[in-house]
DNA sequence: CGATAGTTCGAAACCGATTTAGAATAAAAG
DNA sequence: CTTTTATTCTAAATCGGTTTCGAACTATCG
C-alpha cells in the first residue's frame, strides 16, 4: 500500500485535511471527540507525516546539524568529543531533533550553505579549529549555535571548567612535591588561556616561577607535537620533574618518546594529562588527569541549543562551565 | 534578503521557473546560452536549492541514515565504530549524501518509520545487537540497507576477512608455542562463526584439540564479561597458556582480571585481541591483535549502499570481505 | 425572538521545487 | 510556400502538509 497521507484520514474520518492537520498538532479548535476520531486513525493506519511538506511549509526542520572539524584527521575516534556528540545526540533526540552531520561541504560552499540547504534548526560546533573561516562564518551567520570548547563573543559555550581543572592538576604536582613543572599547552584559544590561567594561579599560590622554556605550546590532540615537546623539555640543561599535558591522547606522543628516551614515568619523569578518557585509565601507570564530562558537556550544549532555537527572542548567550573531576593515576611521583 | 528561490532567477533572467530547474539540473532541452545565463545567475545570487521542497516532490532525500546501536552504551567511543561510522560519512558526502543518526527511535515507533519519517535514501546498520526486532524490520522493509559485521541473507554486507583474522592470530599462537589456547568468543552471530572456523582451522592442521572449558562466549565489547571469563579460565585446573579475547576492548577486561590475579602478561598468560584499535597499540605490552580496516569498511558499505540506492533494480546484494591485518605486538610470550 | 458570542470546521493559498504535455518558433524537407 | 521535424521553452499540476480567514452552527443574552 501507499503511503499514508494526511488526505486518507481526512477521507476515512470525513472530514477535511485541515481539521486533520490541527487535530494531529494539538490546535484548540477541535472537538475533543473528532480529535479523538483522527488520532485513533491515524494510528490504525499507520500516518506517518511527511517531514519534508512539513519542513517545506513551515521553514523548520528539526534538525540539529553537528559541526566536527578534525584537524588531525583521526575522526571520530576522539573519545571526549564522540562522547560530547553521543551525547548531544541522545538529548536531541528527546526533544525529536535528529542530529546531521555539517563536517563536510563539498558540494556545498561552506558549512553555513550546507546548513542552509538542510534547513538546520540549529548547529553544535565542535571543532579543532574556530580560527578557520567557515566556522567564523557559520557562527557570524542566522543560524542559533552553541560551541563546544571555545567561546565566541554573544555566543553560547559549554566547556568544562578549565581555571579549576589545570589548577588542581598544578596543586596537586606540587602537593607531591614538584617545582620544575613543565607544561605543554594548546594553541592559544579561549580553553588554552583559562588552563593557563589556572596553572599561572597555582603556582603563584605557592610562589612557584616557572621558566620560559618550560612553557610549550603543541596542538591540541597531536601526539607527535607533544612527543617533540617533550624531547626539547627532556633535553633542557633543567629538565622539569613534572609534565603536564594538553590532554590525554596527546600524551601517549609524550610516553612514546619518553619511552624512546628510556625514561620511566613516574620514576624519571611525573606526567598528567587532561580530559579523562578511557584510555587514559588502561595505560600502566594510570595517568593521573582532569576528567571532562563529556556526556554532560554534550547533553547541556543539546539543551541549550535547543533552547536557543525554541525561544529564540528569549534566549541569551550564555557561558556555561561543567565541572569535570581530578582523577589520580599513578603517573605523578612524591619528590 | 530574502533566501533566493528557483523563481527569483527565473525572473531576473526572464524565463520560467520551469527553465531554470531544468537548467540547473542538466536536462538537454535547454539551449546552451540560456543554461549559462541561468547558473551564472544563480551563483551570482547564491541561490541554494531547498532541500525540503526537492524532496516532496522526488521523494529521495539524498540522506543516508545510520543505525548505530550500542547495547554496552559507551556510546560512539567504540573506536571501531567510530572508524566505520566516520569513513562512511565521508564517503557519503563526496557523493553529495549526507549522514543522519536513526540511532533511538523515541518518537517514532520504530528504526523504519524514523527512517520513512526522514525519507532516508538508505541506511547504514551498525550494531550490537541484530537480533532486535527493530532492526529486523527494517532490514526487512523496503529501505535498501548494508549491514556491517553481520549477514542477513539476500543483503549486503561488509565484514572483514574474519576467518582469515582469527586463522592468523591462532596460527600465530601456536608458533609460539602454544598448545592450551583459550577462546573468549563473542555471543553466536555470523561473524562469532567465521572466526571459530579459523580459529579452529588453525588448530586442526596443527593436531591441536582445544577442550570444551576453553572455549567461553561473552558479549562483544563487554570488558567485564570477558573479565569473568578470564578468571574462570585461570581457575581451570590446567589453565590456558593463551587467551584469545573477542576484540580489543574488551580484553582490558581481561587484562584487569589478569591484574588483580597477579599474573602478567605476557609471562604468565599470553593474549591477542582482534581489532586493532589505536588504544591497543599504547597498551604494555603493545597487545598482538589482527587490525580491521575501520575505514576501509566504511568507505566500501557507503559505496555500495549508494550503488544500491541508485542502480535498485540491477545491485545485487554481495557479502564484502575486507583484509585486515595482524599486528604482532609484545602481548605473546615464546614458550 | 433577534443579536451576539463562542465553537468547530473547511476552502484555499502557500511553501519551492520537479516534470509532463504541449505551445511556439525555427529549420529542413518536399 | 506548405509541411514536417527539431529545438527551446512554458503552463500547470503536483508533492503533503500548515495556516489564515471566514462560514456554519450552537449557545447565550438582553
Amino acid at each position: 500500500m501507499r503511503v499514508i497521507t494526511i488526505k486518507d484520514i481526512s477521507k476515512k474520518c470525513g472530514v477535511s485535511p485541515a481539521t486533520v492537520s490541527k487535530a494531529l498538532n494539538g490546535y484548540g479548535d477541535i472537538s475533543e471527540a473528532t480529535r479523538e476520531l483522527i488520532q485513533k486513525t491515524a494510528q490504525e493506519m499507520h500516518y506517518l507525516p511527511n517531514a519534508a511538506a512539513r519542513q517545506l511549509k513551515t521553514n523548520t526542520s528539526h534538525n540539529i546539524g553537528i559541526v566536527y572539524v578534525d584537524q588531525t584527521g583521526s575522526g571520530l575516534a576522539h573519545e571526549y568529543f564522540s562522547g560530547v556528540i553521543d551525547s548531544a545526540k541522545e538529548e536531541a533526540e528527546k526533544s525529536g531533533y535528529d542530529i546531521t552531520f555539517i563536517s563536510s561541504s563539498i558540494g556545498y560552499g561552506s558549512y553555513v550553505e550546507h546548513c542552509r540547504y538542510r534547513k538546520c534548526d540549529g548547529v553544535l560546533i565542535v571543532s579543532d579549529d574556530f580560527m578557520s573561516r567557515q566556522v567564523q562564518e557559520l557562527v557570524n551567520s542566522e543560524i542559533p549555535t552553541v560551541i563546544i570548547d571555545y567561546i565566541f563573543d554573544g555566543h553560547s559555550s559549554v566547556l568544562s571548567k578549565n581555571v579549576d581543572g589545570s589548577y588542581a592538576l598544578t596543586k596537586y604536582l606540587i602537593g607531591k612535591g614538584h617545582r620544575k613543572i613543565a607544561f605543554i599547552h594548546g594553541e592559544t584559544t579561549s580553553v588554552t588561556s583559562k588552563r593557563l590561567s589556572g596553572f599561572y594561579n597555582a603556582c603563584s599560590e605557592e610562589g612557584i616561577k616557572i621558566p620560559e622554556d618550560y612553557m610549550i605550546e603543541a596542538r591540541y590532540h597531536d601526539p607527535s607535537a607533544s612527543a617533540e615537546a617533550t624531547r626539547k623539555l627532556m633535553m633542557l640543561r633543567t629538565p622539569p620533574t613534572a609534565i603536564m599535558y594538553p590532554d590525554d591522547y596527546s600524551y601517549l606522543g609524550g610516553m612514546m618518546e619518553l619511552e624512546r628516551l628510556n625514561l620511566s614515568i613516574p620514576e624519571d619523569v611525573s606526567v598528567v594529562g587532561f580530559d579523562g578518557i578511557h584510555l587514559s585509565q588502561v595505560l600502566r601507570p594510570k595517568l593521573t588527569t582532569y576528567y571532562q564530562d563529556a556526556p554532560k558537556i554534550g547533553k547541556i550544549s543539546a539543551k541549550k541549543l535547543i533552547h536557543t532555537i525554541e525561544h529564540k527572542k528569549t534566549s541569551v548567550a550564555e557561558e556555561l562551565e561543567i565541572p569535570g573531576k581530578l582523577l589520580i593515576g599513578g603517573s605523578v611521583a612524591q619528590i
